[in-house]
DNA sequence: CCCTGCGCAGGG
DNA sequence: CCCTGCGCAGGG
């Protein structure tokens, strides 16, 4: 495979970013004639590990030619895997490229754009333009609910309020799997419940913050701190655990 | 005081 | 790129 030298300050066509992530991946260029567009390897809706040998049509180009042509590469981390395969051990939440946030170009006046390289900042806040923030991400494998609610649903309290019920609600279950993970059993849940509330303003307008609640009132804001508090906590079991007051 | 909602940095 | 945990400030 050879790069040509004049194409390397690409930006990719999904995150615009022009350079690899650190120690992350690559850039890749569609070989279809005429297009050429650039992807980090990492930014594909199906994302692969290494470049692949010989030719490489991106997305944009297989979905207009209808054609699966890249179902021969030996290397893709996922296409033709065997049936018995658990799958792409690195699957990862993907923006779904069609909802109306997606569909939106990057403002350039917001804080993650301000921190864009491509518009003259760090590139270390690594955020998505809060007008491109995903509202239906792509299930990866073994990865937590999305918490994002569609800019559209805003000021639509009661539908609002049902799609952060649905957050609260598969968050968790999320957290059950963490306990089980963490060799707890369920029943320390017993009474518990998660709460979810949009974040009506600012950057991170959107956002759902969900909390958990024990039967006593007790509130956790991270699966981290319900596993410290029930002494599930990797490697330090500490024998006086840390009780609110008011208990 | 605590609770809530938002920003932020680091990890993946 | 998104996720996660946590700092922190302002209002009850």
């Amino acid at each position: 495979v050879e790069c040509s030298l004049d194409d390397a300050d690409k930006p990719c066509a999904v995150c615009g970013y022009t350079e690899d992530l650190p120690g992350e991946d690559e850039i890749l260029l569609c070989d279809t004639a005429g297009c050429g567009k650039a992807y980090h390897m990492q930014c594909l809706p199906d994302p692969i590990l290494e470049v692949p040998e010989g030719r490489w049509v991106c997305p944009s180009c297989q979905g207009a030619s209808c054609e699966q042509s890249q179902m021969t590469n030996p290397t893709s981390a996922s296409a033709g895997a065997p049936s018995g395969s658990k799958g792409s051990t690195n699957a990862k939440r993907r923006r779904c490229n069609v909802c109306e946030a997606c569909t939106m170009s990057d403002c350039g006046t917001c804080g993650a754009c301000l921190d864009m390289k491509k518009f003259g900042g760090g590139g270390k806040s690594r955020q998505a333009c809060k007008l491109r923030r995903c509202t239906a991400m792509s299930d990866g494998f073994n990865t937590a609910p999305a918490r994002a609610v569609p800019h559209s649903l805003l000021q639509d309290t009661e539908e609002a309020t049902r799609t952060c019920n649905e957050i609260a609600q598969r968050t968790l279950e999320a957290l059950e799997n963490t306990i089980t993970a963490a060799g707890g059993d369920v029943g320390l849940l017993d009474g518990w419940y998660a709460t979810a509330d949009m974040r009506r303003s600012g950057e991170s307008v959107g956002h759902v913050d969900v909390y958990f609640h024990d039967s006593e009132g007790r509130r956790f804001r991270s699966r981290k701190e319900c596993l410290k508090f029930l002494g599930l906590e990797k490697g330090l079991l500490k024998s006086a655990t840390k009780v609110p007051r008011r208990a």
